[in-house]
DNA sequence: CGGTTATATTCATATACAGTGATATTCAAA
DNA sequence: TTTGAATATCACTGTATATGAATATAACCG
């Protein structure tokens, strides 16, 4: 494997380590669902002030979401859609394993 | 959010987590290719027996490889293909990305 | 059985990261 | 220009995790 192809593994696990966290998974979601303030995001996941704006820089950085400013709200919005496919694969895939090791398997639905 | 929702965003995230680490990634990808031995793991990636074991259990744990033993050695493939899309698409962000920001621009290739 | 190869695990250490409280910034309104 | 609301950042702490070295297990062979 030459130097680029493991750059871009690299990159790739950094990309993936963004996803890899409920509560970013989360503001991924509700961002999805269209533009969201930081107030609406935090009142809507209940997680504290501080902890939604380091994820939500953390998003930016890595430049998932981008943002609005309105006078002293900011609102945020995915740079990209694509970034929810990555998601709803994930969340497919992880109900196929539930399934297939018949764990919680009654009420198993794609959201 | 209800319980289930939040544990399932948990669940998530781990399986994101494996993806998380560039060894994982071309464990990953060279398992997809088709099965493989730890041997031959560890000589193609260049990576100490230890890490490549340590990895592969994780992986393993994780539902995402399954292994065959034959005498002494050890093969492993995959559990499920569907994994393989996970890694693929995230690539594929990925590279549109590092397109998107002009970074690395002549020879991208969706390898 | 002892020796050898292949793989797994344990232990220690270093690093990364999430969460929290406190503080800083930014903007608007008075 | 002070006040207050919205958001961002900082400093710190605990916890997870990647790695390497050493050791352990497992299977085969003599």
């Amino acid at each position: 494997m030459d130097e680029r192809e493991r750059k871009l593994y690299v990159l790739q696990a950094q990309l993936c380590q963004v996803l890899a966290d409920p509560s970013r998974l989360e503001l991924i979601h509700l961002i999805g669902t269209g533009e969201q303030t930081v107030s609406e995001l935090i009142a809507v996941t209940g997680l504290r002030q501080a902890n939604v704006s380091q994820h939500l820089s953390l998003l930016r950085q890595r430049g998932i979401v981008a943002t609005r400013r309105e006078g002293t709200t900011v609102s945020y919005h995915l740079a990209y859609p694509e970034i929810l496919e990555a998601c709803a694969l994930t969340r497919r895939i992880l109900l196929r394993q539930l399934e297939a090791a018949h764990a919680l398997v009654a009420p198993v639905k794609e959201g």
